[in-house]
DNA sequence: ACTGAAGGCTGCCCGC
DNA sequence: GCGGGCAGCCTTCAGT
């Protein structure tokens, strides 16, 4: 073991003690945001808003932006082959493929 | 510390041994079901199903049985608000009542 | 309603919008926070140290030193209490009992 | 297409239907098992337990002995490290393996 | 004060 | 082997 692997531990301690210092510093501000956010909640319900409602239009808008439909059209597809169970109207040929795969 | 106090540590011991136990088998229950559940999914695969779909379904089907509807009705109100943002379609109306709380 | 109401839903809107508006802005610097986070672990593991120790010493980091002794010390009593139940015989057949009646 | 392709729709929306269905069926056991566990705490904490320490010493129960330890003595390797944050008192031996890492 | 829900964190499993 | 996605657990907070 070297001077320098002699020394090493305190360098290694350092690193340690700078990624904790400053995860904790940004989960600070993190709090600190959450803390802003239930501020900007308490101030809607003082306005008469339902904040169960706003919480349910940021939820929406945050998935909105994205690729919704494919995904919609392929539930609907298994949706329509499950309502009526062992109907098949025109989910039938979409269900073809998977029949193929067989 | 009395006997009965000696003993009733024993008892209280018993008891909560009983307690951690049936917890504990009740959790391998619920875990063998998890794993009966993994494997109808890979099932489900195996025959060409999508699972992310299938699973989507499900979660669906989970909360269609419920009151979605009421709250989807104010929460198509906001979304009016929200959508050109400065515009109130027919939602002003409903607003109305925010308007009268403040 | 007065025309005073009639545009009361604009203004009622307007706040609406802001409201959301800011939690999202809010919504994405924590966002954001929770990226920088995430990329400090990563330096970390990199550097050759244990990501999942690290969190749990931040988690012992933020808790009253005083409560971590507390909860410590009745696990300690739980665990003790338990420990002749679990690894004995007559612990054993005491187990019968509970998981017969089970 | 064959005349079983014809009717191969219905035979997959049949699949999918018994493969819903049999999900479904298990997740509610799994609620139902869920609800007990839950019964049980309600017991414990009646009968003047601490819930939260009993689902610690459950959660410990739950893994091997030796990884527990294992991790115990890294993360105090850490703590010290940190405690005087430039002092690695017996600490530093350990810490090497990370400086040789890096 | 307690219960029920919402969000965040953690461990697991899959695909790359 | 690793990073992402997902389900479960824990914690916190609003509501009663």
């Amino acid at each position: 073991m070297s001077d320098v692997g002699h020394n090493s531990g305190s360098i290694v301690a350092e690193r340690l003690w700078s990624i904790v210092c400053r995860i904790e510093r940004l989960e600070d501000e993190k709090k600190a945001l959450s803390a802003d956010i239930k501020e900007i909640y308490q101030e809607a319900k003082s306005g008469g808003f339902d904040c169960k409602t706003i919480r349910a239009l940021i939820r929406e808008r945050k998935q909105d932006p994205a690729d919704v439909e494919e995904q919609e059209t392929l539930l609907d597809t298994y949706r329509r082959a499950l309502g009526p169970y062992a109907d098949t109207p025109l989910g039938a040929a979409a269900m073809e493929r998977v029949a193929a795969h067989a």
